[in-house]
Formats: structure tokens, C-alpha cells, sequence
DNA sequence: GTAACCAGTATTAAAAAGGATACCGGTGAA
DNA sequence: TTCACCGGTATCCTTTTTAATACTGGTTAC
């Protein structure tokens, strides 16, 4: 039984649908920092520079919203936030990398006329 | 001789860079709709809807820039003027397909809880 | 001749994203 | 006690992005 084929508007709005999530400036940068090992909430803002945290704030909340972050909150003294990444932001990483290599070579592309 | 790791600095900005080639809601839209064989101007602006003409215009200016679409005027009558895609733009396809495959997963994901 | 299509540009406005700066209550170290 | 760090929030402002609408000059189809 073959899979029925995506049509042309399938696409572009399945493809509309992940710029949504990872829109702007910030999203993937930030998972990336996570990714990395920065897990606390000036960690991350001092790993992608220069975002205030106002705009961190609102990145975060929109992260946890499409459940690509968790955010932890410790009662300890003095309390302790964390964010991690969830299982299926997982698969959001070979875009994101791919994303890295390609940003790689475009500069030399462009630099090299 | 081993390749230099890539420092997480550099991860960042070339992330960053990648970014800012592909921001917005319509660059990839718009590739995606002269791979799938628009080429003409109204064709595209069809192909990707609700975009306006001004920013079709402004869109197609800045991935001719990036070098990812060539833009060609045939002196015909009436003047013909067709987007292609560069063969460097099959670079960036690899992402934009797992984009659109991301896309349609993650609205079960949404929706399914 | 009038309507519609082509490839856009012009103008204006609205909305969204991002930035600057200051500040909060709490803790901990010098 | 003063300073710095923590995880943010509040307020205000600028820049960028996107949208709405109209229009241009030329061409073809009815």
C-alpha cells in the first residue's frame, strides 16, 4: 500500500507551518545553547549573544509551548530554574545541523565572489 | 589530518548566518514554488498565497542576491521574464525538504495532545 | 473597445519582532 | 555592608516585516 503523494499546497503548508515554530532570530540558536550544556537561564543568555532577557524570556515560554523545552523549577535555596530539551526536539536537530554546515559554506560562497 | 572542531561560537554564527538567508515567512516558500516549476512572476505569487506582488518583488531581489535564483528577461513580445533556481540552491534543499516532513509531523504532535 | 493578464512599482499603514534600560526580591561571598 | 549573581518582569521605543490598495505600460483575447 503506497503512501498517497504530498500535493503542492501540502507542502508549502507543511513548510509554512515549521517556519512558524522556528521563526525569528532566536529559536534555534537558543536549543542549540541548550544542546550544548547550557541549561540555566543566564548560561544560555550569556552562550548566544547579545539577546536580552526579555527577549530570552519570550523565547523560552514559545519553546516550551510547541514542547521542544521543559523548564524545571527546584525548591531549593535559592531556587533553581533549568531548561532541558525534550525527546522530540530531538528531531528538530539534523535541520538544525545541516542549518550550521550550510551557514559554513555560504560564507565562502559569498566571500569567494 | 584531522578536521578542527567547530568551537560553539562558531556553531552560533554560522547558524546565525544560515538564518539570516532563509528569515521570514516566504524565502523557502518561494524556492519551493519555482522547484516544483513556477517560474514566471504571477505564477509564483499563485503558487505561494497570500503573498503581494511587493513582496514577491522584494523577496525574489534578495535570494537573486543570495544567489539561490536567477532571473532572466527574454526580450520577447511581450517581455518574458523567468526565475530558476541556481545548482547552488539544491544545497539548501536537502533542509528545506526535512522542513517540510518536520511540518507535517509536528501538526500531529500539536494537535494529538 | 474593454477586459484581463503580464511584471512589477508606489504609497501608506499596521503588526510583529527585537532592543534598551531599569528594576525586583532573593542569596551568597568579600 | 556592598557588590554580584540568579531568574526573570516592566516600560518604552525602534526597526523590520508584512499587508492593503492602487496603479503603470504594454499585450493579447473577445
Amino acid at each position: 500500500m503506497k503512501e498517497r503523494e504530498i500535493s503542492d499546497k501540502e507542502i508549502i503548508n507543511y513548510l509554512q507551518d515549521t517556519l512558524y515554530v522556528i521563526n525569528g532570530k532566536w529559536k534555534l540558536p537558543v536549543l542549540m545553547a541548550i544542546k550544548r550544556g547550557s541549561t540555566r537561564f543566564r548560561e544560555i543568555q550569556r552562550y548566544v549573544p547579545p539577546i536580552t532577557s526579555r527577549v530570552l524570556s519570550s523565547e523560552l515560554k514559545l519553546l516550551e509551548q510547541n514542547k521542544l523545552v521543559t523548564r524545571k523549577v527546584y525548591d531549593e535555596i535559592p531556587v533553581l530554574v533549568e531548561y532541558t530539551l525534550t525527546t522530540y526536539s530531538e528531531t528538530l536537530f539534523p535541520i538544525i545541523e545541516l542549518m550550521v554546515y550550510w551557514g559554513k559554506d555560504h560564507r565562502k560562497v559569498i566571500a569567494g565572489k
